[in-house]
DNA sequence: GACGATTGTGAGAGCGCTCTCGCAACCGCC
DNA sequence: GGCGGTTGCGAGAGCGCTCTCACAATCGTC
């Protein structure tokens, strides 16, 4: 029933304004070099027929899709778990949005897709990528780099190439990390034991290294490993408990850790802060604010990080097309973090 | 310095086999009435020059873009502080990519960009669309519905129009809500609360009707409206204690109220599940295995959702094109919830 | 009023693909 | 060996757009 109406073409708008096709394509297009008189006749037409530009014929001359894929390598559940994600989804939606690009999500699952990645990408369907890399090991941001589609990384990607031309968005991790523990140290704790994240992601290795900086000579018995998780922070923290019982406080790798390491402690009878002050990372919203006590802890601004890295690509998608000598290429961003206090320390 | 080599097209693949394009696209397509000879010749060009259509010619003429919209309202930004919407894209994206078709994400905040997204639509960028429509009076499914664009809603869309060809998927959120109080007169409860979601979704209403159906005459000072998040729980936890204070079971509309709800209950002194046993909805597995005790809850399967709903649209964009007499249309479906027994009921 | 310079417009080619159509080549049959 | 019936392949049109290029109109200038 609902026989959708052939849609109306530039020939047919420019029969109804009684101009060249040529004419109704430069009115879509900015309308630069029309009497003003004509472009208003083109607009009316265009209204008139509800005209929408076919995007695949245009795609086909311009060689432009204005379209950018997201690239989400999820190895595990984890990145579904905490709202960063979405966060980041939001940030570059709404930049992409303002430049009229589309977002094209590809979340790979493992080694098959890959292949399927790189040959969506060579396909030459998106004009540029935005890509999550979280593992050290990860093949995908070389497969990327060879399809020679321009891309942008969230977190700096731990990769073992090439990495000259790398442009990435991250936050400062080390430096929060720091900001962390020196607060710790500024509230008079000495023992201060850190739970790291999965070390296979750059995040938090940059966090430990946070960590070491403060802590010079740490004890290296108060440096547990931890997964992100909160059954990670469990386990880290009753082995922490045990190798080094004065504790005094905790820089866990993430919230949800955090809240992992709170649990132990008050089943060990450990009052938070007043025996063992802890301190998480993230300020992922509802962990952070519902552990008891709410969680003292490192906050980035997730959505900023997903709007610069499609800024960075939009910038070098305009700088691309014209072979001017040489525009600056956009080099890499670290967004700065904030400490949230908290009861927790 | 990355000088993109000019992509083979198929004119470049025919010369190479000594065919015609004609055969080429042939072979591309499935090689159907192709001999087998001539197959494998065009099949060792392709590979040879690493050829891959090039899909905006190609939607030029099939008018098939094999491309799906992803339509996220978001007014608020709830919808991205639970794991909901990374799940059902997960199911969406498995789902798409088994069938070849791509996810377009379209992230919409405000009115404004309502006539973003139905321009978007109309333009005919993409075959079909899957909406999530979470609010009563969303203009969204209407727009959508005009544009003509074959469309699966996630969630019964609580619209006042015309309903008959509407397809949703939705989980059963009136009969999980009927489960939730069952078992808490189950264990002999007979003060039984209910917090409400926002009433503006048919979600937070068909749970309500839950309660009630078993609850059938229910005082309705046992009834308090929060808004899904744990604040709104808070709230309503404190009406309800100075209300009625001989509450002795809580069925919350989702886990964040019900963390809310908790943590009222603590500070006034009430054990759970002692005093008042307290179940959410969602088994948002952050919230529900966090809390103080492990919360009671109703799972719903939001990955099937979201996989479902894709095939439920891919269904239907085969069957329109093949103007077949009558394929049936695909209708709606309603997916079963589960009881997760933890500690707080 | 005739001149080059400037600006506005249209004709037409062509982007890379699909798909219809007609022609060969081949089949089995009388 | 001549006949209709398959089957396999290529020629060519055309999808809706952009963009170059040539031409027409307008301008200021001497």
């Amino acid at each position: 029933m609902t026989e959708t109406a052939p849609r109306p073409t530039l020939e047919a708008v420019a029969a109804r304004a009684g101009v060249s096709r040529a004419t109704v394509s430069r009115v879509v297009n900015g309308g630069d070099g029309v009497r003003e008189r004509l472009v208003e006749r083109v607009r009316k037409a265009v209204d008139e027929l509800g005209y929408v530009p076919n995007q695949a014929a245009r795609s086909l001359v311009t060689r432009r899709h204005d379209a950018v894929a997201v690239i989400v390598a999820e190895p595990e559940t984890r990145v579904f778990a905490d709202p960063f994600f979405a966060l980041q989804l939001r940030g570059i939606s709404k930049e992409l949005t303002a430049h009229d690009n589309q977002l094209v999500l590809l979340l790979t699952e493992g080694r098959d897709d890959h292949a399927r990645v790189a040959r969506y990408l060579a396909g030459g369907h998106v004009d540029g990528a935005l890509v999550f890399s979280l593992h050290l090991d990860d093949p995908l941001p070389g497969l990327i780099q060879s399809a020679g589609v321009p891309t942008v990384f969230g977190g700096r990607p731990g990769w073992s190439g090439e990495t000259r031309g790398v442009v990435y968005v991250d936050v400062d991790n080390r430096g929060g990390a720091r900001d962390a523990v020196r607060h710790l140290t500024g509230l008079g704790r000495t023992r201060i034991a850190h739970i790291a994240g999965a070390l296979d992601q750059t995040s938090a290795v940059d966090r430990l290294d946070g960590y070491r900086d403060v802590m010079v000579d740490a004890d290296p018995r108060l440096i547990a490993e931890g997964d992100f998780t909160p059954a990670g922070g469990e386990r880290a923290m009753r082995e922490l408990l045990e190798r080094c019982p004065d504790v005094d406080a905790v820089f866990a790798a993430n919230d949800l850790t955090a809240a992992g390491a709170l649990r132990v402690l008050r089943e060990a009878g450990r009052r938070v802060p007043d025996d063992v002050a802890v301190i998480g990372f993230d300020d992922m919203l509802p962990v952070a604010e519902q552990t008891d006590p709410a969680l003292t802890t490192v906050r980035q601004d997730i959505e900023e990080m997903g709007r610069l890295m499609a800024r960075l690509l939009l910038r070098e998608l305009d700088r691309r097309p014209s072979d001017e000598p040489v525009a600056p290429a956009p080099s890499s961003v670290v967004l700065p973090t904030t400490l949230v206090r908290r009861a927790s320390a």
